[in-house]
DNA sequence: GGCAATAATTGAGCATGTTCAATTTTCTTG
DNA sequence: CAAGAAAATTGAACATGCTCAATTATTGCC
């Protein structure tokens, strides 16, 4: 039982194995992103990956994990990229939409694997692929979190509940937002960040009456 | 080709096949609750109902459209019930959790059934039972509109953005938090809407600093 | 290098969702 | 009611995700 993120590629063994795993997400993402995720067989990534059909289920235990294989470490990408993004002088609204754009960016590339992922990420959580997503999950919300805590600090916002429930609610409306968009047809980045920026600023103002305008 | 839906059953055709649809329903039903969606067979399904298994799939082209010909007609008696229970001289906050609670109940019951549910809600589009299921949700968040535009008009809100886009963030913010409480072991209903009216209560309040407090 | 132990690979075989050509049932017409 | 037309039903056959016992490759030891 060896663990398959770590590289320690000293032996043939090892290093015939990430070869493999390479091999096969690369055949995975092709197929999938060209023909989609119901009509790629597991027997033509193993074709394509020049590997036996039951070696495919070695590396990934379903067909779902294979697609979770190839996407987390993208998103783990995503949110570190977005991470350096973030300028403490900038209003928290900005500083949250670069976050985002980031992951709009990539959704545009591969729309199709970007909407499998995002379906069953929602109650997914058996398996170790599972776990890693969720993980990479949890690293966008803190960074989020850092976002409120900036301005809380700065004192452009206020917190009537704490950052980390803050967070949630802006988590909340980009992930239900993100998917609406993807399920359109043109996947304009502009047009989506927009709408995005005007449900999050609704969040900011609030609903309450305000005597000063 | 007729109308599944429409009940005009006159002939002893149209009554058989009333009949073998409400026998599907009926055992898919007690079969996904009893074992999960993944554990049963359409060919159990067929055997408990009493009818070929080719037959399932002239009611229900594929196993995931049974699922949503079972939970459609009760997420349409879920938002008609709940529309009974907005009352306009009350909070807006407090319809909206009324509204809000009856799903919370209804998902209690059979929470496999749910997620399921939930899960492929999102990117649902293609085949008749889509068309349904979306037009039951459109209903919610028309209903959900509503009661943004009774506190609107009654002035107990101010409205920077339409009712439109209010009701659709109020929706973001209700869908997530529902699909977390729904991964959580126990289900507890109190504990699910108390979490879901503090979110909706950051988004009443805003987060701007307020002088008046 | 040879050999035993261990690990990795593999594809035949199974289970199950789905199709469709053949069969059965119901309706219509005279 | 008879017979032909139309509709509904059906299960054998197929496609494909996945398992697992047998095979092959690699390593450690002398």
């Amino acid at each position: 039982m060896s663990e398959l993120t770590q590289q320690k590629a000293s032996g043939l063994r090892e290093r015939n194995k990430l070869d493999k795993l390479r091999r096969i997400k690369e055949a995975a993402s092709e197929l999938f992103v060209r023909k989609g995720f119901d009509d790629t067989t597991t027997r033509e990534i193993a074709l394509r990956a020049g590997v036996g059909l039951g070696t495919i289920f070695v590396y990934a235990p379903t067909k779902r994990d294979l697609l979770f294989l190839i996407v987390t470490a993208d998103f783990e990408d995503l949110v570190e990229r977005a991470a350096g993004l973030v300028r403490p002088e900038r209003p928290m609204l900005e500083n949250l939409l670069s976050v985002f754009r980031v992951h709009y960016r990539y959704h545009a590339q591969q729309p199709a694997l970007s909407r499998l992922a995002l379906r069953e990420m929602i109650f997914y959580a058996a398996g170790r692929q599972a776990r890693e997503f969720l993980k990479a999950r949890e690293h966008l919300l803190a960074l989020i979190r850092d976002i409120v805590e900036m301005a809380i600090e700065q004192k452009s916002i206020v917190a009537s509940e704490d950052s980390a429930m803050i967070a949630e609610v802006i988590f909340s409306i980009f992930q239900i937002e993100v998917r609406r968009w993807l399920a359109t047809d043109e996947l304009n980045i502009r047009r989506g960040t927009t709408e995005l920026r005007r449900q999050l600023l609704l969040l900011i103002n609030g609903l309450v009456p305000r005597e000063a305008r």
